[in-house]
DNA sequence: ATTAGGG
DNA sequence: CCCTAAT
């Protein structure tokens, strides 16, 4: 449903057509199973597109020209957010006028400040467009606003930090400096609070069931005193913030200077069938509300990565399935698509250095299992009865050869275990 | 429904 | 975790 939301319409209608596709192939499960999908994909089909669920509120993008006093708002297609953003200046953008002393010199050219989202009936008039969108800009603006850093992508949030320290100096990358408008404020959504917990699996030690998703719902009442502007609280919401960061690798800053006039971006507001919503911050509960809920976080514990590296030592890395079922057979809320990820996770966690890995640390005896088996069930084992491509010596220490034609084949016992 | 990969 | 193209 999020992806709908981003994807751009001539995507929509293949999307429908798998789905029907996908009922005659697999039957009325399959139609249930997806119908609800497919049924948002239809609501938003005419939406603005979004690039996460949790912006769907905030689908065009205001940008604040300070130099030029001006405001523009964007309505950019979803992977083109980033690069229309920084390229239309809508970004901040700093530059580095002078390199002489200890001192950073730069001017703002513009603020990124949050997304938002504007929903509009077709016959709408140009005009109370413009009212409606002023009032969106109001309403954020009432809501109270802080500002955020953003250094090479990455948001920084300590304000005990040096500039330097930071990197931010005269000689840094002042590129890569930008600032953010977001609001000082995020009610949660009451709505959200009693998601459902499914039954813990026999290796899942809970503990991470106190997440609240986070609510994108703006405050609409604006005279919202200006909350003190935290950095902790909008801790949830960096990602979000991250999205819209400037791109280390991508310059936004062509070499003109400061006072950028005008503002060349373009306002699109898709048509809504539907009726009409000249209010701005959309109702909580609509449309991409509950069918796009992100599952809430469950790390996997320890227990449960034992359990899936024992189950992929035996049945391979193909038939995710059968190592659901195996290892995560009573834990409703591990897929078979979850178990692959972590699995993906696992071998990139294995092979990075320790102190790079978070979360609750995993054994390096799992680890290693890990490593082990990847590469033996990488190397056609399991897979089809290709010609034996060549074996350094080092693998052949590591992955015993050894194979059958059983259905269920698995790694020589010998091997689990032997890089400990 | 599952698999396989990119995001 | 999410989203999807292919099976």
């Amino acid at each position: 449903m999020r992806k709908m939301l981003t994807s751009r319409r001539w995507k929509v209608a293949p999307q429908l057509k798998d789905w029907e596709r996908s009922c005659s192939k697999y039957g009325m499960k399959s139609f249930h199973r997806n119908r609800k999908r497919v049924c948002a994909l239809e609501r938003c089909r005419f939406e603005i597109p979004s690039k996460r669920r949790k912006l769907c509120h905030y689908s065009s993008v205001v940008a604040y020209d300070q130099q030029a006093n001006s405001k523009s708002i964007s309505n950019s297609p979803e992977k083109g957010i980033k690069r229309d953003i920084t390229g239309a200046g809508a970004s901040a953008s700093v530059r580095n006028h002078r390199k002489k002393d200890s001192n950073v010199k730069f001017s703002i050219k513009s603020f990124k400040v949050p997304e938002l989202f504007i929903e509009v009936p077709e016959n709408e008039t140009v005009g109370s467009l413009k009212r409606t969108v002023m009032e969106a800009v109001k309403t954020i603006l009432g809501s109270g606003l802080r500002v955020g850093m953003v250094v090479q992508g990455k948001k920084v949030r300590d304000d005990n930090k040096t500039l330097q320290q930071a990197g931010i100096s005269q000689s840094g990358n002042l590129d890569t400096l930008g600032f953010t408008l977001e609001p000082s404020s995020y009610p949660v959504s009451p709505s959200l609070h009693s998601k459902d917990l499914p039954a813990l699996s026999p290796y899942v030690a809970d503990h991470e069931l106190t997440r609240l998703p986070p609510s994108p719902i703006m405050e609409l009442e604006l005279p919202s005193s200006p909350s003190a502007p935290s950095e902790t609280r909008l801790d949830e919401h960096d990602e979000d913030y991250h999205e819209l960061a400037l791109s280390p690798t991508n310059p936004i800053d062509p070499p003109t200077d400061l006072a950028i006039s005008g503002s060349r971006a373009l306002v699109v507001v898709s048509p809504l069938n539907a009726e009409a919503h000249p209010v701005v911050p959309v109702n909580p509960k609509n449309r991409c509300s509950e069918l796009s809920q992100r599952r809430t976080r469950r790390p996997f514990s320890v227990a449960e990565v034992e359990a899936l590296v024992e189950a992929v030592e035996q049945l391979g890395t193909g038939r995710w399935r059968d190592v659901k079922i195996r290892a995560f057979e009573y834990a409703d809320h591990r897929t078979y698509v979850d178990v692959k990820d972590k699995w993906k996770t696992l071998v990139h966690t294995a092979s990075i250095a320790p102190q790079q890995r978070r979360g609750e640390p995993v054994p390096q005896e799992l680890l290693d299992r890990v490593l082990i088996a990847h590469d033996y069930w990488s190397k056609q084992h399991g897979k089809h009865q290709a010609e034996p491509s060549k074996m350094t010596e080092a693998q052949m220490q590591n992955i015993g050869a050894l194979e059958n034609n059983n259905n269920s084949v698995s790694m020589p016992s010998k091997m689990v275990g032997s890089a400990i």
